[in-house]
RNA sequence: GGAGAGGUGGCUGAGUGGUCGAAAGCGACGGUUUGCUAAACCGUUAACUGCCGCAAGGUGGUUCGGGGGUUCGAAUCCCCCCCUCUCCGCCA
């Protein structure tokens, strides 16, 4: 959630920011609300603090007096007291709820230099790199190639989970377990802590990173009589490690690599160009997440960094891709920033297409400040909140989708990219028997 | 899943209804002593937050795992939840 004082200062400037995002156009009135609602508690917190500080020295003089009657008079008076701040304790707490009711739905800030629009096609295509190959023969997509090579079965897929589950078998199995060792060392070698995290989290934890597990619209599985949910990327779990914590700023910053399975209902996502592993209810991915110090030089330089890292994979695996700056309406609500890495897919479309394979976002204080993640500023005293950022290294659905299509050959098999061969125990063509 | 024990400041750990934001020790920081270091001694040392102040600071409030409750008053009593440890059961 953004910083009440931040909008306090400037409401206008958030109203502004709400306009340039893809929000309901109500959330441009819980701005309102907000800058209303927090006027209304100082007055009241103002009271209630008086209150109590006149309750506790009646409190401390009762404990200290012996007589009786001097005492139960101040009993009296306690008593009195109680009941004048028990009241205005209530509204304050309503306000409360009020306020945190409507910050949550106001999404962060922008950058500067993103985009301004509201569809995709406000995107900014910062530069492509790697040329898409010229088939002399008709290449295949993903799914025919998976059927055709026994890799990919979602018939077993829809009959032991449903649509949009799969198995995924044979070299496609062990292609999977090489790209998930591949981006782990790649990234353990640039200094991230290798993490396997859980694959679910308290509701709180996905509130905290800025999911809304229950409603219509919700992207994750709950799990029944818990509060538990079944998570949708690493990014929560990662981020939601070091809720509460006070860090050291020489700890900064703190950069890790975690692995987990995806969960994602993908309510109302059906057909078009979401065939085969495009858009799958489950997936394994490797997520980096970065919490760094509270500022924007530091957050743009990591966010700069962990771009970077996505396009050296890409490279490694020899897929052609382009890189899109996100406009401020593609924004999800806690990215400040958005970069897409989409990859060139052969199979998709017709005559191939660029398709979402990474996503690296600088969510500033927008989650920490939910989570309570801060750190002591050396020099300084006080705390404040880390900066947060998170991006794929490697989502393996679409991973593999890429590999398949750009790396198939003429007699139907597929080679391997050089960069993924040592983790295939030397193998460098797929489907070969 | 069952039965117990426990969660207190940077750490260890006392505190079972009243003057407790909390003993003591350790650590850290400042000072005295000292040729330097060490030791000794003295002092300081939680976070968040409202108001006042240019500031140093002052002055309120909140916080003893989290949330409710009892009470004039709760770290201390009651209820719910989370977490940790031990034992038992189950299990990859």
């Amino acid at each position: 959630m953004l910083d009440l004082k931040a909008i306090l200062a400037n409401p206008e400037a958030v109203k502004q920011n709400c306009r340039n995002r893809n929000v309901a156009p109500d959330v441009m009135e819980d701005v309102d609300a907000v800058v209303e609602l927090e006027g209304r508690r100082k007055g009241v917190l103002q009271q209630v603090e008086d209150l109590r500080r006149r309750q506790n020295e009646v409190a401390q003089a009762t404990g200290k007096e012996k007589d009786p009657e001097a005492r139960s008079a101040l009993v009296a008076e306690g008593k009195r007291l109680k009941a004048e701040v028990g009241a205005l304790d209530e509204t304050l707490k309503t306000l409360d709820s009020e306020i945190k009711r409507h910050l949550v739905r106001i999404p962060n800030l922008t950058h500067p230099d993103a985009p301004i629009g509201q569809t995709e096609d406000a995107n900014r295509e910062l530069r492509k790199v790697g040329t898409p190959r010229v088939f002399d023969f008709t290449p295949r997509d993903h799914v025919e190639i998976g059927k055709a090579l026994d890799l990919i079965d979602f018939e077993a897929g829809g009959k032991v989970a449903g649509h949009g589950f799969y198995f995924l078998k044979n070299d496609a199995a062990m292609l999977d377990l090489a790209l998930q060792q591949f981006a782990m060392s790649t990234l353990v070698r640039r200094g991230f802590t290798p993490v396997v995290t859980p694959d679910l989290a308290r509701v709180s934890i996905l509130e905290g990173i800025g999911f809304n597990p229950r409603g219509p619209e919700t992207q994750v599985y709950s799990v029944e009589n818990t509060d538990l949910c079944l998570v949708g990327t690493a990014e929560i779990t990662l981020g939601g490690m070091l809720a509460g914590e006070v860090l050291d700023a020489a700890q900064l910053p703190l950069k890790y690599v975690g692995l987990s399975h995806c969960f994602r209902t993908e309510a109302g996502a059906a057909g078009r160009a979401s065939r085969g592993l495009y858009r799958v209810h489950q997936f394994t991915k490797v997520e980096m997440f970065i919490f760094t110090e509270g500022t924007l030089e530091a957050s743009g330089a990591m966010h700069q960094e962990l771009l970077a890292i996505e396009e050296e994979i890409f490279q490694a695996l020899e897929v052609p891709y382009r890189v899109l700056d996100i406009c401020s309406g593609d924004l999800g609500g806690p990215a400040y920033r958005k970069f897409d890495l989409e990859a060139w897919m052969p199979g998709r479309g017709t005559g191939g297409e660029y398709g979402e394979v990474t996503s690296t976002s600088d969510c500033t204080d927008y989650q920490s400040r939910r989570l309570d993640i801060r750190y002591k500023p050396t020099g300084q005293k006080g705390t404040k909140f880390v900066y947060t950022l998170n991006g794929t290294a490697v989502a393996l659905s679409r991973a593999i989708i890429a590999i398949l299509e750009n790396h198939q050959r003429a007699d139907g098999l597929v080679n391997v990219p050089r960069a993924l061969q040592p983790f295939m125990g030397g193998q460098d063509v797929i489907g070969g028997k």
